[in-house]
DNA sequence: GCCAACGTTGGC
DNA sequence: GCCAACGTTGGC
């Protein structure tokens, strides 16, 4: 079982919106890197942290995992959505998703702050400069670290 | 195939 | 709202 950060903003959808939806496709992913990892190495019953980016107090939310394995994303077909992709055909898809589960929400937000603080965390993606993915493995080590800080 | 211009992400 | 970082695009 391998364990992954999902990013989210939480005015687009929030760990409250997965909670009331109990699962959701992840739709969107436009970056070739998450799409490998999505693609190749995502697992049905794989942990992810629910990531808050782009808001106020930016961390850790909650706890989910992947209930679905990868499969084409039907927006990169779709005109009207935002993550049309005209260059994307239905016989080659370009773009993959897969389905996300709610597990529960944190007691409190663990925020990115305290995760830079951490130098057990040096390495991790999240708070290595410029990274800008949106889905990023975690070691089972950085998983019961960032989990214990609850 | 290089690289400048441009767009996006996301913390602050 | 600013801006650093970085991916993508497109002219050459």
């Amino acid at each position: 079982m391998r364990y992954w950060l999902m990013k989210s903003e939480p005015e687009e959808f929030s760990i409250d919106a997965l909670a009331k939806k109990k699962k959701e496709p992840w739709n969107g992913v436009r970056n070739y890197q998450a799409r490998n990892f999505m693609r190749d190495d995502m697992k049905v019953g794989d942990g992810v942290l629910f990531y808050h980016s782009n808001c106020e107090v930016p961390g850790v939310v909650g706890l989910a995992e992947i209930v679905s394995d990868a499969y084409p994303d039907p927006t990169q077909f779709d005109p009207k959505s935002d993550y049309y992709d005209a260059g994307s055909k239905r016989e080659e898809p370009r773009w993959l998703l897969v389905e996300v589960g709610y597990k529960r929400t944190l007691k409190r937000t663990i925020t990115l702050a305290e995760l830079k603080e951490k130098p057990e965390l040096e390495d991790f993606a999240l708070v290595r400069k410029g990274n800008r993915l949106s889905v990023m493995p975690v070691s089972k080590n950085e998983w019961d670290l960032i989990i214990s800080l609850e």
